[in-house]
DNA sequence: AAAACATATACGCTCTAGCGTATATGTTTT
DNA sequence: AAAACATATACGCTAGAGCGTATATGTTTT
């Protein structure tokens, strides 16, 4: 139970020893996103965005919601307390980044604006940016935990 | 100024992403420790805890002070107070380890046994475990920064 | 100054992370 | 059911990390 746990930390820390990996979880920081705003607000590939997301979820850092379409990522709630800690010290660190909010501040108007890019244009928003999108109904927080890939 | 924050994150993270760095910062946690201690606690080649505790001191996390043939290691205290934050996060969650904990008790053996073995008999032990052996007269904490490699 | 000692570094090797490209999988639209 | 779409994965490549071995560097002892 207790043996595994220091190559728990090492997987922990390597998860986030990568520069797209930090950017991906700071756009997460406070909803879950759509993979393809992901790709077009950080302006990397799809399958490179996709496969950083597929590392991180194997960390235990991050967790998939399939929702159609589209696939939604969200900062997972790891059992461990500490790495609970350390995984807020990190999201917090990320927030008093120039670079990171720049990046955050992408997000909301790729949402938001009214003339959106063709490859998010249909995509859904996240719920934190949908006020002027009531109309899309998204399920409940319960109803959501069962569709956990 | 700020530009590089990222950089210093994801380097912080890659230096914590590795086990064998992680044993040695156990070994530091309370104490600087003898480059000699390392080799024989955690039963590694030198050059390997070498190269290891370069790429600590390379990231920060940890400073070197050299006296007369040895060379102490301890961890740095970084002037990012995000980069602290994780650092004694980490740090305390390595204390709650099996693995870690039995590790350290090995040092403290190591230390204060009668029969030490040769490759650290005539080493200096950290302070901490130096009750028997005031003689060895340590230079004061302000003299000591001066010696930093 | 030579020998012994503690530590650091150079070298060559292997293994893997991350990348771009191509393609597979799963879902919705037509 | 075919086409369009969103995402995931396979494949081959390259760069770099980590390792063992050998050796260089710096210090003390003789």
């Amino acid at each position: 139970m207790n043996q595994f746990e220091l190559e728990d930390m090492e997987n922990l820390f390597m998860a986030l020893g990568d520069k797209t990996r930090l950017r991906l979880l700071n756009l997460m920081r406070r909803d879950e996103i759509c993979v393809c705003f992901f790709t077009e607000v950080l302006r990397e590939s799809q399958p490179k965005i996709s496969r950083h997301l597929a590392s991180l979820r194997n960390a235990g850092i991050v967790e998939a919601r399939r929702d159609g379409k589209w696939v939604h990522y969200r900062i997972a709630k790891p059992k461990n307390e500490r790495v609970q800690q350390i995984l807020n010290d990190t999201l917090e660190w990320l927030e008093t980044q120039d670079e990171m909010r720049g990046e955050y501040e992408i997000l909301e108007k790729a949402c938001c604006a009214p003339g959106a890019p063709v490859t998010i244009a249909r995509a859904p928003k996240p719920e934190i940016f949908a006020e002027k999108n009531m109309s899309v109904d998204l399920p409940e927080k319960k109803e959501l935990d069962t569709y956990l890939l």
